[in-house]
DNA sequence: TATCCGACCTGTTGGC
DNA sequence: TGCCAACAGGTCGGAT
């Protein structure tokens, strides 16, 4: 499933092989996947044919890309969208949303694939800082050099919540999902229902570093299951998988200290903590 | 105003 | 074998 790491796989794949194109057309197969593009498909496919594309960039799970003129193509995958680059000959996919035909055809069109429509594209005007206006109000993400780990610590401290709440909410620090999440409260020995609050600012430090190293990890392990032509985020890659240390591993052994590793329901979802490293609040 | 929580969506899995 | 419920989870809007 698509994560921080992999969107900047995606990132990557798309600055190689869709920047400095020009868009010729947008092709709507579905209209929940431009849900977000308020004046609906018709003008989505409007803002785009003839725009160049400028750049890829992102920010947490969110990319876009700039356009000429000053808009840009605002994307999120959500939990199975991928953005494939396919030889226009290539047979549709079976959730093919939105097609994106370029002026350059033989170097292929832009698919966006979502089997269960929670992702979306969208076209936004660009603040001042080059960022799209609907997701301005995203915190910077951990992997970002600019991420303010003071400010980030003094928000925890003013959040009357608790501490993955805080981790999930991407106001506070974008691209941490469940998993990483959870990833990061085992590495960091912090339980997820501790307070936000809790934290002095060196372990506010620790969990951060512990954030940025599980990306790096799963960032280094995405990367291979890529080829060459070919943008592609398998939402099934198990490669990442065997390298998580609590999510996914109810009733395994700690693989710090060998008690069997819990799941707790939590807000419609799951946690996976360990009882023993992750002791829960008083 | 801050925080919480259900709805959205579809394929897979497990229980009966 | 077939049916059904549970589950996966990021974001948004309504409720508290």
């Amino acid at each position: 499933m698509p994560e921080l790491p992999e969107v900047e796989v995606v990132r990557r794949g798309l600055d190689q092989w869709v920047a400095r194109r020009v868009i010729s057309g947008a092709q709507v197969l579905h209209p929940r996947a431009v849900r977000r593009h308020a004046a609906g498909p018709a003008d989505f496919a409007d803002r785009l044919a003839g725009r160049r594309v400028t750049a890829v960039r992102r920010r947490g799970k969110y990319l876009w890309l700039p356009l000429d003129g000053g808009s840009a193509l605002l994307a999120h995958l959500g939990m199975s969208g991928q953005l494939l680059v396919q030889p226009g000959r290539a047979p549709d996919e079976k959730h093919l949303r939105v097609r994106l035909t370029f002026d350059d055809t033989a170097r292929g069109e832009l698919r966006f694939v979502d089997q269960r429509t929670f992702g979306g594209l969208s076209v936004h005007r660009l603040t001042g800082d080059g960022v799209p206006e609907a997701i301005a109000h995203i915190a910077r993400d951990p992997m970002d050099p600019a991420f303010d780990e003071d400010a980030f610590h003094d928000a925890l401290r003013r959040r009357a919540t608790t501490l993955k709440r805080a981790l999930l909410d991407q106001t506070l620090i974008s691209g941490v999902g469940n998993i990483y999440a959870d990833e990061a409260l085992w590495r960091a020995r912090l339980h997820y229902d501790r307070p936000a609050g809790s934290l002095t600012r060196r372990r506010t430090a620790e969990l951060v570093r512990h954030i940025r190293e599980v990306m790096a990890a799963a960032l280094a392990a995405g990367g291979t299951s890529f080829d060459s032509l070919y943008v592609n985020v398998n939402g099934q890659s198990g490669y990442f998988d065997r390298s998580l240390d609590v999510y996914g591993r109810e009733g395994l052994p700690c693989r710090r200290c060998g008690t069997p590793v819990r799941r707790r329901p939590w807000t419609n979802r799951s946690s996976y903590f360990c009882p023993r490293c992750q002791r829960p609040p008083r």
